[in-house]
DNA sequence: ACTATATTTCGTTATTTCCCTAAATAACGA
DNA sequence: TCGTTATTTAGGGAAATAACGAAATATAGT
């Protein structure tokens, strides 16, 4: 869970889950909506996959990543949780 | 937005507010639950208060936090934003 | 085997974060 | 005003994070 927030806390790392929630994209067309560096953005994708956040898959020569939605929703949740709203599970750390 | 996402990335920091979340506390007695040196606790609590997710008011020599549920809300929604879920405003960032 | 393309790993530098102790500030009561 | 309590600010060191360019890896096609 805390890794999950961690990811969170960057928001170039935001954009990209936002840029994956319409469709899965290589890691080169992500690079391409970004002013960074590709081996930055490559920091960035393993920080979301450390978090769980998005999964990989190669193709061929390029890799495609996409969002893992529940982990995503488990995030809100666990947010309103905190909040105390309806609809939380209980929540750890 | 991104304030409140740094804010939420430290677990001393989630913890607080939960705490918070519970009853209004003074900075002693949530430091209690720690053991964490005050100053320390001191600059979490102006991180909290940075992201507006904690307001402040003195009463006397001491000083009472309270969570700002509005904004843990909109984080809550943010979040169910970038996962594309019902209930969810449009977002920057 | 060689070349080209896509992506990551490595090594480095700069910045930020986290935690501490010591000192400062604020408010109270005697 | 003095002393005490509660909290923050200041200063500093260690560790984590973020960024880059260069080099390495993986795959496909020739």
């Amino acid at each position: 869970m805390s890794d999950v927030f961690d990811a969170l806390a960057h928001p170039v790392r935001r954009k990209i889950l936002k840029l994956l929630r319409k469709k899965p994209m290589s890691a080169g067309a992500i690079a391409d909506r970004f002013e960074i560096a590709k081996p930055t953005l490559s920091g960035h994708f393993a920080v979301l996959k450390a978090a769980d956040l998005v999964t990989s898959d190669r193709q061929g020569t390029t890799i495609i990543y996409r969002v893992n939605m529940s982990v995503l929703e488990e995030a809100a949740a666990g947010l309103m949780d905190l909040a105390g709203l309806r609809g939380a599970k209980e929540s750890k750390s």
